[in-house]
RNA sequence: GUACCCGUAGCUCAGCUGGAUAGAGCGUCGGCUUGCGGAGCCGAAGGUCGUAGGUUCGAAUCCUAUCGGGUACACCA
C-alpha cells in the first residue's frame, strides 16, 4: 500500500511538478483491489477534466505490483494488484508504529463499597481492546484501575454498616458468610444514600464519617474499631472486584484506591491555587473554566477535603510519576465528558505535556433489550453479573450447555461492535445466536476452519500463484488486516476490528462454499489460504480478548 | 438558559478526515444440500440518511438554522 502511495505521489511529480499525499482506498471488490481520487482531486488545480488527468496518470504507471488500472465514473483511478502482491500484503508482518512507547490505559474505574453495574463490564470490555490494540502496536500498555476508596458514598455505605452492626463492632462481621459479603454491602450503600437523601440526622452522621474516613488514612489507623470495619470491608470490594475480573478475563497491572493519590492532588492544587491557575470561592477552591468556554468546578470543598477532581489531578500526577508515558488513555462513561474537559483543562495550566498526550475516551450506557427485572433491594440498576446472567439463561435456552467463553464472547463481541461513545441495547438472544453478527459466528468460524486444517498437515507449501475469482477474493481480504488494525489503533476504536471480521468470515464462507480444500488439485494453496484466514480470525479476536476455540 | 452527544431500512447498527448505485445483521419472502462443520451460501422486498437552507464538479459526511431524544453544568462520584 505505502508502495502504491509513493508510486502516485512520484507519477504526479513527473507529471505536474506537485507533491502530493496520495489517498488510497480500498473500494468494493467489482472495481479493483485500490482506489484513488487523485486525479478528481488535482484537476480543479490542473485547469483539465478529471478523466484526462486520469488518463495521463494512468499511462504513466508501471509497476510490477500492478497488473491493471482502470479509469472509472467521473474519474476514480482503479488498481488492481498482481496476485504475487496481493499474496505479499496478505503475509506481511504487522506495522509497530508505537514501538518503544509506554502507554497506560485506565478503565474499569469500580468503587469500593458499591456494587459493580453493567457500565463496569463495558469499560472492561471496551478498555481491554484498547489495551490489546496499543500492544499490538508495539507500545509497553500498563493496565490500570481506580476507585474511590473515600468519598462520600463510602461513607454512605459504612454509616448503614455500622447501623447493621448494631455500632462499631467490627467482629460481628465475621457473622456474614463470604458470598453474602458483597451484595450485604451493595444492600448498605442503597439504604445508606436513602438516609442520605432523607434523614438529617443521618446526613449529618454521614458527613462527619466521611472526615473520619480520610482521617483514617491520613493517620494510617488500623486499630480503632471504626478502621477495622473499614478496611475490612474495603478488603471485601477488593475480593469481590478480583473475582469479577477473573471471571471476564480482564487484568490490572495496578489499582490506584482515591486515598493513596488524594494528597498528591491536594497539595498540587493547593500549589497552584497560589499561583493562580485555581482560586478562592465562597470558601471552596474551585477552576474558573469560563474563561476557556467550560464551566466552573470545585476542587476543594469548604471543608477542605479534596472533590473527585482533586482527586483526577493526582491521579493523572501519580501516573506519570509512576510510568513516565508517552500516551496515557482514560476511559469513562460520557456522563463525564465535560467534567473531565475542565479536570484537563485546569491541568493544562500547569502540566500540559501531559495533557497533550492523554485521551479520554467514553462510552454510553448498557441497557438491556425487553428490560430486566429490576430489584429495588439492590438499587434498580443493571448489575454487571445481570448481563452476564442474561448470556448464559439465552445460551442455555438455545442449546442447553453453558459455556463460558461462548457467553463472554457473545458479550464482549456485542458491546465491541458498536462504535464506542453511544449506549448499547444489549439483546442477550441475539448476541449469543451463532448466526449474524455475533462472537459466537466468529468463533465457530474459526474453529471450523481449524476442523479443516487438523484433516491435512502440510509438508512443503507450493507458491501461491495463479488466484482463482474466490482464493483472490480471501487472499485480498486477508490481506486488509493489519491496515484495519492500524486504523483502529489511530482512533482507538475496536469496532472497526469486529466490522472486518465479520465481513471477513463473509468472504470466506463463500469461497468456501464454492471451492473444495482437501483432495482438490489446489489443496496445498488453499490450505495455506485457510490457515491464513484462521489465523487472521484469532488474531483478531485476541485483540478483543475473545477465544478463538479450536472445536467447539 | 449554556455546552456536549445522538437522530441512516420494521428492529439493532456500519458508513462521517466529502466521492461511484447509502451497506450489514435480525425479521419477512424465494432458491441452493450426494463436498472437508448447511451454525452456511445465493436472491427479493424494504431508505425524502429528522427537517430546511448553504458551501462544492460532487454532501449521510462540512457549515447555519430548526425539530426531536439524551447528558452535563459549585462544593456527590
Amino acid at each position: 500500500m505505502e508502495e502504491i502511495k509513493q508510486l502516485l505521489t512520484n507519477v504526479c511529480k513527473q507529471l505536474f511538478d506537485l507533491d502530493i499525499m496520495p489517498e488510497l482506498t480500498r473500494p468494493d471488490v467489482k472495481f479493483g483491489d485500490y482506489t484513488t481520487n487523485i486525479a478528481l482531486v488535482l484537476s480543479a488545480k490542473l485547469n483539465k477534466t478529471p478523466r484526462d488527468v486520469a488518463v495521463m496518470i494512468s499511462d504513466k504507471i508501471d509497476s510490477t505490483l500492478i497488473s491493471k488500472v482502470d479509469i472509472a465514473g467521473p474519474g476514480f483511478l482503479n488498481i488492481s494488484l498482481t496476485d504475487d502482491a496481493l499474496v505479499k500484503t496478505m503475509i506481511s508482518a504487522a506495522a509497530k508504529p508505537l514501538l518503544g512507547q509506554v502507554a497506560v490505559v485506565e478503565y474499569s474505574d469500580p468503587n469500593p463499597f458499591k456494587v459493580l453495574h453493567a457500565g463496569h463490564l463495558y469499560t472492561s470490555v471496551v478498555g481491554d481492546a484498547i489495551a490489546n490494540l496499543l500492544e499490538t502496536a508495539g507500545a509497553t500498555v500498563h493496565r490500570v484501575n481506580f476507585g474511590g476508596d473515600v468519598g462520600r458514598h463510602v461513607a454512605q455505605t459504612m454509616w448503614a454498616i455500622i447501623d447493621k452492626l448494631g455500632g462499631e463492632n467490627p467482629e460481628k462481621l465475621s457473622a456474614i458468610a463470604e458470598n453474602e459479603r458483597a451484595p450485604w454491602m451493595a444492600e448498605c450503600y442503597i439504604s445508606g444514600t436513602a438516609a442520605f437523601e432523607t434523614n438529617e440526622d443521618a446526613k449529618q452522621l454521614i458527613l462527619e464519617l466521611n472526615k473520619k474516613i480520610y482521617a483514617i488514612h491520613a493517620n494510617k489507623d488500623h486499630d480503632s474499631a471504626l478502621s477495622q470495619i473499614y478496611w475490612t470491608c474495603r478488603t471485601w470490594s477488593y475480593d469481590y472486584f478480583d473475582a469479577f475480573y477473573e471471571r471476564i478475563g480482564s487484568h490490572f497491572e495496578k489499582y490506584y484506591p482515591e486515598s493513596e493519590v488524594a494528597d498528591l492532588g491536594l497539595t498540587t492544587v493547593k500549589e497552584q491555587l497560589s499561583k493562580g491557575v485555581f482560586e478562592q470561592s465562597d470558601g471552596a477552591v474551585v477552576f474558573a473554566g469560563e474563561k476557556h468556554g467550560l464551566h466552573t468546578r470545585v476542587f476543594i470543598n469548604s471543608q477542605g477535603l479534596p472533590t473527585y477532581e482533586t482527586k483526577d489531578v493526582g491521579l493523572i500526577m501519580t501516573k506519570w510519576n509512576d510510568y513516565h508515558f508517552d500516551k496515557s488513555v482514560v476511559i469513562t462513561g460520557n456522563e463525564i465528558e465535560q467534567y473531565m474537559s475542565v479536570v484537563l483543562k485546569a491541568i493544562e495550566q500547569f502540566a500540559p505535556e501531559l495533557v497533550k498526550v492523554t485521551s479520554h475516551l467514553t462510552h454510553g450506557m448498557v441497557k438491556l433489550k425487553g428490560g430486566i427485572k429490576m430489584s429495588s433491594r439492590l438499587g434498580n440498576i443493571l448489575r454487571a453479573v445481570d448481563v452476564l446472567d442474561a448470556a448464559a439463561e439465552a445460551n442455555q435456552l438455545a442449546t442447553g450447555k453453558n459455556d463460558v467463553d461462548i457467553e463472554l464472547g457473545a458479550v464482549k463481541y456485542a458491546f465491541l461492535k458498536q462504535r464506542t461513545g453511544g449506549d448499547i441495547i444489549f439483546d442477550p438472544e441475539s448476541s449469543i445466536k451463532l448466526e449474524g453478527n455475533s462472537g459466537p459466528y466468529l468463533q465457530y468460524a474459526h474453529a471450523r476452519a481449524r476442523s479443516i486444517l487438523s484433516k491435512k498437515t502440510l509438508t512443503e507449501k507450493q507458491p501461491i500463484t495463479n488466484l482463482e475469482g474466490f482464493e483472490r477474493d480471501l487472499t485480498r481480504k486477508v490481506g486488509e488486516y493489519q491496515s484495519i488494525v492500524s486504523q483502529a489503533v489511530t482512533e482507538l476504536m475496536p469496532h472497526y476490528i469486529c466490522t472486518y471480521l465479520y465481513e471477513l468470515a463473509q468472504v470466506f464462507n463463500r469461497f468456501y462454499e464454492q471451492n473444495k480444500v482437501i483432495d482438490d488439485p489446489r489443496e496445498n494453496i488453499r490450505l495455506q489460504l485457510v490457515e491464513a484466514y484462521a489465523n487472521t480470525l484469532r488474531s483478531g479476536l485476541d485483540l478483543l480478548s475473545i477465544s478463538a476455540p479450536e472445536q467447539m
